[in-house]
DNA sequence: TTGTAGTATATCAATATTAGATATATCCAG
DNA sequence: CTGGATATATCTAATATTGATATACTACAA
């Protein structure tokens, strides 16, 4: 039985920081303080990893082979040899997507208690 | 200057198990148990809140003001004397509405990224 | 060349959160 | 009258988060 059959599902919820970082690597490889930056980009400033939950959230998913270390780099013109590139394993994306998934499910049940606008039945 | 003002998106993100409570709460009067059933029910299981979660959480939420005891109790008939039940205060409630709007925004990045199927654009 | 702001990673201690065990007691169906 | 579900509550251990602190490199301008 390779892992491929685990069930994501058992693994969430995930953390606020956990779902940030994989989902900033779900279209491309990264290094920590690029992903500190996609995040902070993308929720408009409102959050913001500090430095202790970015690379201790890392050394967690590294650890849980939700994500991995890229060993190619970019144009050496471009790099900066002091960063670690990181990208989502299989397991990674499984696990990330579930949890999209759950948070999809919230909303429409937010939607549904009119907490939020126009529901989509 | 009233409370009415005060930005909800400062006391964002929520823990999980907070916005599960309000949520549940968003249409209804609840008591603890209740709560707790109803986000089984409504997670299909995959969501389950320990008492510890559950009492300590209502109590946190209890003290920052975002829900409060209701005393209007229903049909004594159908009731339980031991059961304390708890509605949204407005503050609450937009606290609430605030976190479903975060995690819409999340959702529809999880789309963007290919994370999640048939992208709303 | 020197300073300095920004980039980049990492660890630590204090605090917050969660899960599960334990406790206590009531309700209700058989 | 008894057992299982209902109901609330607290405690401890395990986990997670935050902000401070640390270190060092890079890029740029004075």
């Amino acid at each position: 039985m390779t892992q491929t059959s685990t069930n994501p599902d058992s693994f969430l919820p995930l953390t606020n920081a956990a779902f940030h970082i994989l989902l900033s690597l779900a279209d491309q490889e990264r290094h920590g303080y690029s992903i500190m930056q996609e995040i902070a980009a993308q929720t408009k400033g409102r959050m913001r990893l500090g430095p202790g939950t970015l690379y201790g959230t890392i050394k967690r998913l590294l650890a849980d082979g939700w994500i991995e270390e890229a060993d190619d780099r970019p144009d050496p013109a471009l790099d900066d040899e002091r960063r670690r590139y990181y990208r989502l394993t299989a397991l990674g994306q499984r696990v990330a997507r579930a949890e999209a998934e759950r948070l999809s499910d919230l909303v429409l049940s937010a939607h549904q208690k009119r907490l939020l606008g126009d529901a989509p039945v």
